[in-house]
DNA sequence: CTCTTTTGTGAAAACGCTATAATATAAAAG
DNA sequence: CTTTTATATTATAGCGTTTTCACAAAAGAG
């Protein structure tokens, strides 16, 4: 029964004098460094650890030892469900390997990419993970002469300083695409919103477009560019190709889930039915694009898996445990045939 | 032309010194208590922070003043696009008023609730957000024991000791259960998954049941516990159902998208159609409730707005902005009828 | 002109740890 | 017995800030 009336947040040096012993020894046991140090001393200090609760502050272990045991994450689009799940691989391995995710959000700006840099190297984390906007920028050259370790994340940057983990992006659409064309599309349109950056939009897009120039296809104006708020030029535009090709089969690719939803909403409301008069496949559906008569087509990417490797590429790099040279990990996407393209 | 040949990383002392000041000075530049200072020396000083590129270590800063700008994000699940969206308003205020996130995810989870409360602490965190797994826990008495500001978001705990910021669950399931009632259906089955937690799922299983109880209809038996990973035990109950009530209109109601999705794909499986053979609502379809045929009739919430207000909320907390005794903040979420439930 | 007040600045201690180097004791070797 | 080696522990000096208190110079008051 201790009173425990002045019981402020304990300290390496309450804690070491009530083991009688010096704060060196108490932080020599909190890093585990038992070589030369008796039993006694250790089962000492545990037990008045133990007894006044005592927690070390990260903070000023921080501040000496440059370690922060805390990994920057920039996530260009936090309310993507493919973020999340990216977001969900990386936390399982920090709590696996003992690290801190501090989470930023650039809602795909430049901007905010670059001070979100800057922002996390001034709490001094341990190492970044990048989900890049695609824009390119100087923070980038910058961050290559600082010993910070990076890894990005979906998306490549200008100039490929840092380890990569994406998707098969080229391969899946132009094996997509070229499934479509076998099916005797003829017109295949590629949809996406209108930014003027994202690496993987301009793979896929070439991949859209090589599929269809390799079967004597026209390509030239297959690009789509579409506003998620207002749709209606689109649709013009739409019905115009109908008129034009209608004795044609044509198709919608949408470069990313939440674009497929916005095209979806679309047909649905021109009233065009799929798959008879309009073909529609595109990436990451997240579950839905198996309930909706018909099935659409999907190239399902894996964002937890990268989410995992890059955490794990991450943290090796940081520990040492991966040296040399910067390499790029691309995971397979998985194209999922259904009705939307029959 | 400087050489630049040691430009280590420069700190405090280096610039005061550059500056011809003393370190004090510099930190009431960098913290703009500008009533004592002459116009010259805050001029030389903005110079030579410029000049060096100087910005003060977060880390350092926190040790002593005991702030560190970073407020504590747990949540229960955060690939649910729910926890998304909610981030995603956190975040935003977070970025105007200067805090960062930093996120833990529990995987429902109570051993890694407390664990992450703990850890978060050890970070030094300014505040705590938290989306509780819905568990009871001692660690929330010890919370309330600490000045750490802590608000809750969607779900409350055991004791209600925090703010907590939540949608209308109650009264918009009640609603929607109404409807369904006024619309002649009959026996209506609320489906949740084996957890035996998470509060907002009874606040809406009473209200399924309230409404039930006061139109004189069945109530007892309307709890239907599904298996994610194994629909075959509710396929049965399902089908029995049906042929001891085939004459009245059944309808279940998922307690969230996830379970939506999972009991659409369900009724996909039996080839029970929707609504003639069996209504469907739920809540939060996440934009595809729209596209499917029939489109289904959710209970959408505003988990961004949730993200949004308990940020707020927290930080006004934080800073001294509000005080006194907790609160409950009731978002409404909005109930879209569609024709699954016609 | 002195005395008080206002204005502007700095010395030094502290925040809670870790790292370096030094010291004390015990055991082994010569 | 000394000397060396192995074992166990500590004193001290930071890490990069903020904070308290003291102090000097300039301005205002009597």
């Amino acid at each position: 029964m201790e009173t425990e009336e002045t019981s402020k947040h304990a300290t390496i040096s309450i804690v070491a004098k009530k083991a009688g012993v010096s704060t060196t020894t108490i932080s020599r046991y909190l890093n585990e460094k038992y070589e030369y140090m008796s039993l006694k001393t250790r089962r000492r200090i545990e037990a008045v650890i133990d007894e006044l609760n005592y927690r070390p502050s990260n903070i000023a272990r921080g501040l000496k030892s440059k370690k922060t045991n805390q990994i920057g994450v920039i996530v260009a689009d936090i309310e993507n469900p493919f973020s999340s799940m990216m977001m969900k691989g990386v936390n399982d391995v920090c709590n696996r390997r003992n690290y801190h995710m501090l989470i930023l959000n650039t809602d795909n700006s430049q901007k905010s990419e670059e001070e979100g840099v800057l922002s996390l190297i001034d709490h001094n984390v341990d190492a970044l993970l990048i989900n890049p906007t695609g824009y390119s920028s100087s923070i980038y050259a910058e961050l290559k002469n600082n010993d910070l370790p990076v890894v990005l994340i979906d998306r490549q940057i200008e100039h490929p300083f840092f380890d990569l983990v994406t998707s098969n992006n080229y391969d899946v659409t132009y094996q997509a695409t070229a499934y479509l064309i076998k099916n005797n599309y003829s017109r295949i349109y590629f949809v996406t919103e209108n930014i003027d950056s994202i690496s993987t939009r301009s793979i896929r897009k070439k991949a859209v477009e090589d599929a269809l120039r390799e079967k004597g296809l026209d390509h030239d104006q297959c690009l789509m560019t579409i506003d998620k708020n207002n749709t209606l030029d689109i649709k013009e535009k739409l019905m115009k190709i109908k008129r034009l090709h209608g004795n044609e089969k044509i198709a919608l690719f949408a470069v990313n889930g939440q674009i497929l939803l916005v095209v979806l909403q679309m047909l649905h409301e021109l009233r065009l039915s799929i798959p008879s008069e309009i073909g529609i496949y595109g990436y990451d559906d997240w579950g839905w694009g198996e309930l909706i008569s018909p099935g659409i087509t999907v190239i399902q990417q894996d964002p937890y898996g990268m989410g995992i490797k890059a955490a794990e590429l991450l943290i090796d790099r940081l520990e040492g445990k991966r040296k040399g040279k910067s390499e790029v990990f691309e995971l397979p996407a998985n194209l999922i045939i259904r009705g939307s393209t029959d």
